[in-house]
DNA sequence: TTTACTGCAAACCGTTTGCAGTTCC
DNA sequence: GGAACTGCAAACGGTTTGCAGTAAA
């Protein structure tokens, strides 16, 4: 996702383009991922020193909304935002030290049995790899 | 998971069992699936009427430190537990009501591409699909 | 008898909200 | 000019914690 990307995408749908929702939309096309709306803020400080805390959240959930960004609740602590909504891919979580790390989908997609849907529409779904990464690994698993 | 089955793999690991562990173990091996701490509060109640809060959580927490409840963050809102933690199974959530079901894992289990582990230690997978429940489908969905 | 658990209440953390003032179109 | 956005600060909801008292082993 490329600030061009996302500002025009933003553009299209009539956003009301203010220096704050700017500051907050560049800070998400960094290679910056999975960062926290705190984190979120203190990068957008520092483009725009005044930038508060309320509008950082009201700009996070109106692009959730927009479908122009992630939500990653794979984790305890706080809710992380993921910006590479374009491509499918899915997440490898460290259980001992919560890094998330993306991985593209190259696994066959996985069906709910005919079954058990049960009326149940199903639109998306999402893969979750739980493990340890290679520190964590090195140190405590074998 | 029968309340037998529990109790006798708690009391094998010289855990404490005292009368509010045992009435939050027993809600929990109801037919209720996917409580929060408060509603297993208020069903703990309804069998030992002191219990507090703090202990409820405190049981939970320790059910889960233990690998004998399992979490699902797949929703906004309270956390909620998950008893079942035998058998392998996925999550169908709604995303409008945000009901969740379980659905037995048939499909082959997905695989991170070797060159996208990098080091990663892989220990299990969480598949959960999204969509509408048969009710906000009729609503809202085609 | 000792150690671990409980209840209470207050603290905590991430997030949301109400409102007066400001800015974009 | 008018609707929409911003900042502040207080409120909120879920969860955790400190501590004095109680109960299991």
């Amino acid at each position: 996702m490329t600030t061009t990307d996302l500002l025009s995408r933003l553009r299209g749908r009539d956003w009301r383009l203010s220096a704050q929702r700017r500051a907050v939309a560049e800070v998400l096309v960094g290679d910056h991922v999975h960062l926290t709306a705190e984190e979120v803020h203190e990068l957008a400080r520092s483009r725009l020193p005044e930038i508060s805390r309320a509008t950082v959240y009201n700009t996070l959930n109106e692009l959730v909304a927009m479908g122009e960004l992630g939500v990653v609740d794979v984790v305890d602590g706080p809710r992380r935002y993921d910006p590479y909504v374009t491509a499918h891919h899915d997440h490898l979580v460290c259980d001992r030290c919560h890094t998330i790390r993306d991985v593209p989908r190259t696994t066959a997609l996985p069906q709910v049995a005919d079954d058990a849907r049960g009326g149940f529409l199903v639109t998306g779904v999402e893969i979750t790899y739980r493990g340890l990464c290679p520190d964590c690994a090195a140190r405590y698993g074998r």
